[in-house]
DNA sequence: TCAAAAGTGTTATCCTTACACCCATGT
DNA sequence: ACATGGGTGTAAGGATAACACTTTTGA
């Protein structure tokens, strides 16, 4: 059953990647054109799968290869045309990898996703004035709306994702559509100006609003983190963008840059240690300051060992 | 950015669907062509998303109205072409709805989802005879493997995926590809065969293997049980499955029916009722047989009061 | 000697698991 | 009366969250 080809002839596909590593402890991504495009470039049709093309193309792009990759989702909407009015449709990856830092100096492209989403940095606690700022302009656009219930549930939203009380890191995605949808990132005004041509509310500044990308590129790097930070939880991808050998301080602040949270240092440990993940080399550094360090390295048999966790549905008979 | 474009010319796309429904109690999924292929079309680009043009392909060729849909994956290997050799790219979803009996009489195209997947319903226990032999085709192709450290690793991979003691109903597609790449399935000797067409290991017969189908849609169909058994465990999926009002004991069944285990009765229950998640109605039904049960509502409320869950990491400072 | 980070011990609480039993209906 | 499914109580064990404290280095 091969589709009737004539209605996809104007379809353009697009690989994009979000290549994310940690430098000096701070989550980095990977960009182009002064941070404000996502690695990006087409399928071409004699590669034998989509993760080989985007591969070739990201370290042919940026001369950094890629580790660990995984596909994040693929969006086609209407407002995403190229110059010639094809449509585009982008199929978006992850991909977790350490600093490769070429003939002793850094590469450029670099930026500190904090950059592009500052309301996401919990780690000293949460940023009051800024989260206050971001809530006035969402309650605005609440109380805007045209009807009752449609207010009601976009009072809702708002109140969901952004309570500072219970604060959930990983609605990344959601908390940014909701800044969308509200007018208050100017990629919305863009995208609305340009098809409804109806005068919207300002945006936030930079600094509250964050920096913004071109076309739909910071949603899919919203896409990205959020997906880090779920799958933090039950898998271990952390140790792909650590370095061999790293103490447990180390690790801890890994993940803590990633969640954007502070974590309880004994019970990260103990967690860690519980499940498994890593095996002392023996050796200890200084380099951390205070009192020196065990070093770990991680487990890779755990990744075949357990099918990792699983059930948390209650099994009826024990085999 | 627009990618140059002369790459891309030779792709469709192509919108693949996994339609859900408990029929009877039973996991069923919606097909054509006597449940050799999934419904699948073309992505029109008059669609402002991909969601609505599925959605309109779908209901247009089934009759059949979606409900919840989400995307699963999207795949463009190079096994897959049309007859004019265009690569195709397929982008497949995932949709939950209540069976549609039209006019008193059920629709046809409904299979159940244990028909190709034989070896994933575990509700009666293990089927002994089936893993066996499972088994045996299985560690044959691993015996089989060129060089020592690919036969380690297949051994590993099947004993993992395919282990009865410690079941993990999650990995369905992990447990088909492994079953396609070892050549016991008949879609993996159509692939290889027209293309290196050498002679490959016979399949097993479908008793065992399960039921076919063409194309890659039984790998679809693998990606979008998995994504549910997966999901249900932590977001409240099944009642969209099930009709308005309903009794615990068919809702422990149809979990039971997805994840293809038996569940703890009690321990269920108190699940879901500490959860929140459902309130009685205050009728009962005498439906059931036995004793006369009481019927339940899902609460929609609960999507948006909760963000649902969430941490699993050890925070510190309780705000 | 003091700041800084590493590392240890312990307790209360909650959730999960497992067991054993009673209840209300139809046949 | 008895089979069938509905519904309840409760105790043991493990994981989590929250305490506070000691150790070893560099400056």
């Amino acid at each position: 059953m091969p589709p009737a080809t004539e209605h996809v002839r104007n379809v353009t596909i697009e690989l994009n990647a979000v290549v994310v590593a940690l430098i000096d402890g701070a989550p980095h991504v990977l960009t182009l054109d002064d941070g404000a495009l996502l690695p990006s470039g087409p399928f071409e049709s004699d590669h034998p799968t989509l993760q080989t093309g985007l591969r070739a193309w990201v370290e042919r792009q940026t001369r950094h290869p890629l580790g660990y990759t995984e596909q994040l989702y693929t969006f086609a909407d209407r407002s995403r045309a190229d110059a010639s009015g094809r449509r585009i449709v982008s199929i978006s990856y992850l991909a977790l990898t350490r600093e490769h830092v070429e003939a002793g100096r850094r590469e450029p492209g670099w930026q500190d996703w904090y950059r592009y989403f500052p309301w996401e940095d919990w780690r000293a606690g949460g940023a009051e004035p800024l989260l206050r700022a971001l809530l006035k302009g969402l309650r605005h656009w609440a109380d805007a709306a045209p009807d009752a219930p449609t207010k009601r549930l976009r009072r809702q939203r708002v109140e969901i994702d952004f309570d500072a009380e219970s604060w959930n890191e990983d609605l990344v995605l959601q908390r940014y559509e909701l800044l969308y949808e509200a007018g208050l990132v100017p990629e919305a005004i863009a995208t609305r100006a340009g098809r409804a041509r109806r005068p919207i509310t300002h945006a936030l500044p930079p600094s509250l609003g964050g920096m913004a990308m071109r076309h739909d590129h910071r949603r899919i790097l919203a896409t990205g983190i959020a997906r880090l930070r779920a799958k933090i939880k039950y898998r271990p991808m952390v140790f792909e963008l650590m370095p061999p050998d790293f103490t447990l301080g180390q690790l801890q602040a890994a993940v803590e840059a990633l969640a954007g949270r502070p974590l309880h240092k004994q019970n990260f440990r103990r967690l860690i240690e519980q499940q498994g993940l890593v095996e002392e080399t023996g050796a200890t550094t200084a380099e951390t300051g205070g009192r020196p360090a065990k070093l770990y390295r991680f487990r890779r048999e755990i990744l075949l060992e357990r099918a990792v966790a699983g059930s948390k549905l209650p099994l009826a008979r024990p085999a």
